[in-house]
This record gives structure tokens, sequence and C-alpha cells, in this order.
DNA sequence: CTGAAAGCGCTAACAG
DNA sequence: CTGTTAGCGCTTTCAG
């Protein structure tokens, strides 16, 4: 490998001038500046960042933190495309994107000297689990670190309206009519939380009254595909005209198992989603759900990250974004 | 941050001592041994691995190339699990994963440059655009990589038998009952190749006249949810009773678009799909498809990188793994 | 405008 | 068993 001091030598100068010519620091002539430039060139000089990053004491390099799972993290459509534009806004700033798995149980506490001895620049929370000690010990650390959907206020974060996107999905059935409307919510999590309570006030501010029983607790994206979700719902012993289920995944998957029980989704039974996966605009009939918008929480949990890094941005806070409300087939009008 | 000089003035011995105890080599004193390590928790020391690396001249980090796509790349289930697979596999080898994305234009001839400034030790390319100048540049640099799905054959990669796929399939359709057949097929590239061959074979092989009519050609994965394939299907001038989908998501969506044309998937009307990804067990009529192996991909393609960085694996060559027919609804029996 | 020199933090012979 | 020494390739004052 051809160094700066190789270089150097063909140029009859110093790898110092070398390195400035490169980093276009000092004041070179235009002259030397040439010649190093096509001696490079010529000589096929490739810049060791690895060097450059010690002295530099930083990696220009950010780990973004995702689940092994069966069913969760990048096989998810909507962590991938986070993930993605994630990746190319942190790209523009010359980021590097390293993953960083969350084996629970095998990083016991390592977790953040990982980061630490990466020399990570920052840290995106995309997918992970916050209950988590070597989660929460990263959260705490020094490392800048924005999250997605975190619980933890001293970080930047990010996540969808939710207590809106509840309301708002509930507003919607009733708008078209329902009244009893059943809600599987995910797992217990704040945006869980958010969700239910905007579910509520739907309720409330539409005159109907809050039945304890039509509020039911599921998994996001369950590896059953949502089929306990479903059996929750038959036996929960309430009558309903709706089901908001807590993931896109889950309530196309319950097309199936609520048709076997004489629910046909879209004619004698109204089903939501949430996420809007690409999917969901696929199968008939349409799912009507709340699209969370990927592409600006990717965007701007890198903007957040690199506020972070460079000390420009905030230092904490949850920021909650807009989200839209997709209306398909899955929904009929109850009169 | 403390260094191992840090640590070797604490304990009274030479930084080199210190290094030796981190790295188990060398004849240490169980002592010393014991007196370094718990010094350095005391002091809270974390290696830098930047500068290991530096002396090390390797990274110990692989890059996955991939797409930055509407539609592909990690949005698509198949490569995210495929992706999984692999950095779980190369992590018990101790090696980072590094995201690299193929902005074919942009790169400009820089990607291989870009693989050798972070020296990383590999490169997996898991998703991208053979044809491109930038990634044949690095196909056939001195950079140990594997592919996927990859044309050129002077390094490692993997792909499922798609020759056998394909004829299976349409076996599959013969053995009920079908003999009028259109297979859509994807992107002209190899793998497409192979499978419209083992179509071809299979037709042969039960004395069915191959028909150039009924052979379409579309691309995966298409960002108008496959509409321009059935499309094509229903101008096609042929008569049909079944239809192969170059992939699930777009077999997936045809449901719809051929309902409006009053073809009942699974009724009076046979789709098939290619990959496996999870919703097409969900939806209904369950897609029939062919499961390419995600884990084994991931696995093997780990395997394979980690053979050709340390010099103990194969060198070169295409290795192509099984599949599984997957029987779905979406196929009916033609009497 | 250019260069000498001192590191960044760690590893790897080679002596002792 | 331990230490000395010489780098890995690059950046960055500080003189000149």
């Amino acid at each position: 490998m051809v160094t700066i001091y190789d270089i150097a030598k063909e140029c009859n100068c110093s790898s110092a001038t070398v390195s400035k010519v490169f980093n276009n620091v000092g004041n070179i002539s235009e002259n030397k500046r040439r010649e190093v430039l096509a001696a490079a060139q010529r000589m096929g000089y490739v810049p060791n960042v690895t060097a450059r990053n010690l002295v530099k004491r930083r990696s220009n390099m950010v780990g973004v933190l995702l689940y092994v799972d069966e069913s969760l993290g990048l096989r998810h459509e909507l962590f991938a495309e986070i993930l993605n534009r994630f990746r190319t806004e942190m790209e523009k700033s010359g980021y590097e994107i390293l993953l960083i798995s969350e084996k629970a149980d095998q990083w016991e506490g390592k977790l953040l000297d990982h980061c630490r001895a990466l020399r990570l620049d920052g840290v995106f929370c995309l997918c992970c689990d916050y209950e988590a000690a070597a989660v929460q010990e990263l959260l705490t650390s020094e490392i800048p670190v924005v999250g997605f959907e975190s619980p933890y206020p001293k970080k930047p974060s990010i996540e969808s309206k939710n207590f809106e996107a509840g309301r708002r999905l509930t507003e919607y059935l009733i708008q078209n009519g329902h009244r009893e409307i059943v809600f599987i919510a995910g797992k217990d999590v704040p945006i869980t939380r958010d969700r239910i309570a905007g579910y509520r006030a739907a309720l409330d501010e539409n005159g109907i009254p809050f039945e304890e029983g039509r509020l039911l607790h599921a998994g996001y994206y369950s590896n059953d595909h949502g089929r306990n979700a479903t059996q929750m719902l038959l036996n929960c012993g309430k009558s309903f005209t709706a089901v908001m289920y807590p993931d896109d995944f889950t309530a196309i998957a319950a097309y199936r198992d609520l048709a076997a029980a004489g629910l046909y989704v879209g004619k004698n039974i109204s089903v939501t989603g949430f996420d809007g996966v690409s999917i969901g605009s696929m199968v008939s009939p349409r799912l009507t759900t709340i699209r969370q918008d990927a592409a600006c929480i990717g965007v701007r949990a890198a903007e957040l990250l690199i506020g972070l890094i460079d000390g420009s941005g905030i230092k904490e806070g949850m920021e909650r974004l807009d989200f839209t409300l997709v209306p398909g087939e899955s929904v009929y009008r109850l009169d």
C-alpha cells in the first residue's frame, strides 16, 4: 500500500505537505498541489482512514442498534426504511454505518464498551429493548445517542405522534358509524400507552363509554402472525364491529382468521393496522392504517445525531413526528 | 481515555506487558496478569481498536453492499433476513458489519477505493447491480468478496438452485392439471435465465410445447406493485390457467388486479410467487411459492467470506443452495 | 509556502 | 517472564 511518504519521496517534499494537500489545509502552492495529486493518482494512493482516525480520535462511524430477532428488526419494512433514510442522510455528512446487534444476554454490559472500543461517534437506537441493562447503560453514557421510540428523556429521540394517531384512527372508525371498537394494543411501552390514551380520548369526545373489555393486549409483529391477537378478540366476550390491530402485519394476518369466524373484513367487520407498510395497499381489502413517516424519522434521526455529535444540536428531548391516516377498504361504513 | 501506558504505570510494568495480557500472548505471570486486569477494570480501560487495527493492518470489518432503493435492498424481507443471519455469523468470528450503499452514479469508480480506504477485510455483495462499473471493479479487485446471485465466476458466490426451482414450480402446476402456464420472468439476469430454463424443461418433460407468448418479462419487486406485470399478462393474447410471478410481492399484489379482471386466485386462476416471504402465508389465499433458504444463504455467505479472508476457503465458484416448494392455496386443481 | 518532529494507542520482534 | 524499541500511516503545531 502506498503511503503519503511514498508520495512525498516521489514529489521531493515532506509527508506533511502531502497530508495538507489531501486535507485542503495550510497553504500549498498550486504547483505542488497538482504534482502531489498527480503522483497519488499515478501511484494508486488510497488514504488509510484507520491511521487518520487514530490521530483524529474519532471514527466517523455511527452505530445502529438493532435487535437480532426472527420477526423484528430489519425484517420489518418500517425499520428497514428508517435505516435506509438514516444512512443516506448520514453518508451525506461522511459517516459510515455500523450495524450493532442487540443480543441482550450476550452483551452482559459490554455493549457500551464495544461502542467505546470502536470509538463510535454516535449511536442510533433504532430497534431495541430499552429495558435491557446494556441499552440503558449506553443511553446514560457519554456517547451521543438518539433513539426511536425511546422512553429515556435525557437523550434526543423521535417517535410518531402516537396519541394523535390513536385518536385519529378511532375517530375515523367512529365517523364510519362504529361505536363498538376493540383496540388490540401492542406491548406495554410508552408509545402503546399513548395510542391507548388517544383511543380513549376519541371515545370520550364522542360520548362512547370506554369498556375495559374492549382493550386487549398483545405484542407487536407477533411470531404467530397475530393468531393469538385474533383469538383473544374472539374470546373477549364483548360485541364489536371494528378492531384496531397493533400493526399492519398482525392486521393483515387477521383477515384469514376473522374470515374463518365468519367475519369478513370490510364487509361485516372493520379492521385497521398501524405503520403503513407497503403490503397493506396490495392486499384486498386494502388496509386502513396509520402511516408512520419513515423517511422523515430516518432523516431527522440523522440530523439529531449529527447535531449531538458536533454539539450544535439539541441535547435531549422527544420529538413527535406527523403521520398520515391511510384510508383503505378494510373499514366499512356502518349505518 | 485511559491507555495501556496508564495501566503500565499503575502496575509498574511496560506497556508491552499490558498489551500481552489483553491479547493472551507471551508468557505473563499469573500475578502480573491479575494485577493488570484489575487495574484496567478499576481505571475503566477500553482498548482502542483503531490503534490496534492500524498496526494489525486490518479492520476486522466487512462491508455489505446494498442498494439504496425504494422497493429493494433492506426493504425486502429476503435480503433483510439474509443480512440478519450473515451478521450474526460474522459476529461470531469477531467481525463488524458496515453498510455500504450502492449509489451507482455517485461512486464514480470510488467504491473500491472506499473499501480500501476503510481497510475492509471483505465485502458481501448482497443486493447490487452487478452491471455497474463500480461493482465490477470491486469484484475484480484484490479484496475478498462473496456475492449473492452474482454473475462473476471468479469470486465465491451463492444463489438458490434457480433452474430446479423454476422446474419444480412448473411441475407442480402441471401436476395440478395446468398446461397453459404463463411465466412472468423478472429482470434479465442469470438467475432469471435459470428459472426460465427450468420452466421450459418442465414443459418439455411433460410434452407441453413452449409458447413464446407465454413467457413475459417484467422486473422484480416492481414499484407499481406489479400492476404492469398483470397488465402484460392480460394483454398477452394467450390463454392461460396459471401464472408464475417473478416474486411474492408482485404475486400478492396481483391478487387484486386479477380479481378485477374476473380472475380469482385459487378459484379460476393459479398464481405462484418466488422467495417465500412471510406475508405469503398470511394472505388469503396463501401463496404457493418457492422459499429461498435465507438463513442458509446468510450463514454460507459468512463462511465463504471468512474462508476467503483467512485463505482457508475456496477462492471462487458458484454455490447453489436448496429451496423449498411451499404449497399454498393460490394454485387450484384443474381437472 | 514547506518541513521537522512529536505523537495518536497499540503490537511485535528481540533482548535480557 | 518482562522491557526496549521501532514502527503502523497520518495529522498538527511550530519553526524556518
